[in-house]
DNA sequence: AAGAAAAGTGGGAGCGTTCCCAAATAGTCC
DNA sequence: GGACTATTTGGGAACGCTCCCACTTTTCTT
């Protein structure tokens, strides 16, 4: 540890500066509530021409807060880092933790040991707060936060969990919509390419999906349904599948873009015109719905303001202590494109 | 900040419990050394009957380490997060922080005011050293950081900066292997799909195409050049493009996987049978590349380890001071599958 | 067995803040 | 103008830890 460390200033070295007391500097320093403009003044001056930054750790130590948030993600969702989605998502957090001054700390959970590491680390007092992405339903790690006074915030729907702060896209209603439209279209024969069923993206979306067909008056045909695990592959797999089953398929709703993508192909392959004669809609507007043949109609979701909103709420809840907030279910809407 | 707080024990509670003074505790926890048998049992009992941890503020006010290391994201690079190799190397990273009981403190600089606010971040002496990620060439970052007295560490090739460390997969020599593979196939009209070459993958990787012709006595041709942007789109056009010029292509090396698939996509399109006709090689060994028809011959570099051997170099400058640290170039290896 | 070296131990000092309270100053009212 | 009240102010007392030094105990030496 050879830093050149040039020792930086303290608080005291301040207020002598400024010829104040070491607590007015202090006040002028936290929001400079009663305090002299004219002792103001001058320890703003003493601190600017001492490049004075307060030493957090000390701060800390009195405070007990760390104005750092904990952003947790499983890390055996491997895929997960490397989508668009979650990119997003994780944008917007940094972005609002930032404006709030607030800094992240990124825990990768690994699946193995971490309970372990994450409870040393919580308890460790290293965070205000906890941001939750990417919870498996049967994964205690919320109730295990809040046992130790922490707020929590998740990131998707809380499966069956009671009580916690949640954020998350308003699935059903986006996939319903994205049926109607496909009702709407005139469509008769509409199929559904599903997500995985133990994830709650891949549920409601398809529930959704159901509802859309119900507002319809139609029901549901076993023949047009086929899920995948959100790849492109498993899209173009599903939508043969279909195809084989039910020829006269002319609407197909998927549950990402990505399926929808591996959808077109799989349809233009078997000869048919899209939309001309099948319409397909995907779902989450990822960047890669511009750039498909025909460009997506899809439902529009914003990750960015989802990692907003999952730091707006965590600052409320850090704010009123243990009242419980409620979850916040951002609009989802309809982007029409050439593909319906 | 009404949180219950069930004040948690401190070491002098500990030491007083274990009927020792605070120093011997102290000396417990951090190594232990120069304690008798009888005074570690002592402590380490009751350290686990009070479930004591200790705390990393009081610990830092005077050891003046945070053991913490940033990991610095340029954001303006939108795409990074949402691709593969970067996930790995975060995964990497965080592995080996959490390994080395560090924390990962997350930045994503915004373009706009990145300076002021990193600058402040770093000055209030948050963190023990930085990581740099996808790094601009004329980004002055790491001097600033290191002016701060930091250590840095870079991912990737130092654009012309001098004395930084930093890690990298050998793209230049990874590149050069799949040349001459494609070279023993007996492949006569080599092609090149390159990156942006304003990137360093991009501009080192078409080196090593052209060094692998080079070795094989031949001569670069320009109508078998052409380049994209490392998306799948970009290469199937970069490939049409060849076709269209070359038609007697039989060999193509791709700077990625991505673009790799894209000129697959091309081939077919075109009427060629791969690896009949022509022989496909990509860089990344991306999941992407397993299934790809037909799975594709690609360059093989492991973005965790790179992740790792970041940390790994940090901890070293960090225990060693201002020594300046030499780069490392990790090895890159061809994989044959299909394609070729 | 006495002396010396080594090993182990306790606790004061200090890290840089914030909090709080008593003291000092300024302002107000009749 | 005096008695009071409101506003500012300075600095002591933590916060919980590590560092260090003086002191005690043990272990070698010869």
């Amino acid at each position: 540890m050879s830093r050149p460390s040039p020792t930086r200033p303290t608080l005291e070295q301040v207020a002598r500066r400024a010829g104040v007391g070491r607590g007015t500097a202090s006040r002028v320093i936290n929001g400079g509530d009663r305090v002299s403009t004219r002792a103001r003044e001058a320890v703003e001056a003493a601190i600017e021409e001492l490049g004075y930054v307060p030493n957090s750790a000390a701060r800390t130590l009195v405070t007990r807060r760390t104005d750092t948030v904990a952003l947790v993600i499983a890390e055996s969702e491997e895929r997960i880092f490397g989508e668009p989605f979650f990119a997003g998502v994780v944008r917007g957090i940094g972005a609002a933790l930032s404006d709030a001054n607030l800094q992240m700390v990124l825990l990768l959970a690994q699946s193995g040991h971490r309970t372990n590491r994450l409870d040393s680390f919580l308890i460790a007092q290293h965070v205000d707060g906890v941001l939750l992405l990417s919870l498996h339903d049967d994964d205690t790690l919320p109730e295990s936060i809040r046992a130790r006074g922490l707020p929590v915030v998740l990131g998707g729907e809380p499966g069956g969990r009671e009580g916690f702060g949640f954020v998350d896209v308003d699935n059903e209603l986006g996939a319903e919509l994205a049926v109607r439209h496909l009702v709407e279209r005139g469509r008769r024969h509409i199929a559904s390419i599903a997500g995985p069923s133990d994830m709650v993206a891949g549920r409601t979306r398809y529930a959704g999906y159901l509802a859309g067909l119900a507002a319809a008056g139609r029901t549901p045909d076993s023949r047009l349904q086929a899920s995948g695990d959100f790849s492109q592959d498993s899209g173009e797999r599903a939508m043969r599948e279909i195809l084989a089953r039910c020829p006269e398929v002319d609407g197909v709703f998927c549950a990402n873009d990505l399926m929808a993508a591996g959808a077109l192909r799989a349809l233009r392959e078997s000869g048919r015109a899209v939309p001309a004669d099948v319409s397909v809609v995907g779902f989450d507007d990822a960047p890669l719905a511009l750039s498909t043949e025909p460009p997506l109609s899809t439902v529009h979701q914003s990750p960015e303001e989802m990692g907003r909103e999952m730091v707006d709420l965590m600052l409320r809840t850090m704010a009123l202590g243990d009242v419980p907030q409620p979850g916040r279910i951002l609009p989802t809407r309809l982007v029409v494109r050439g593909s319906s």
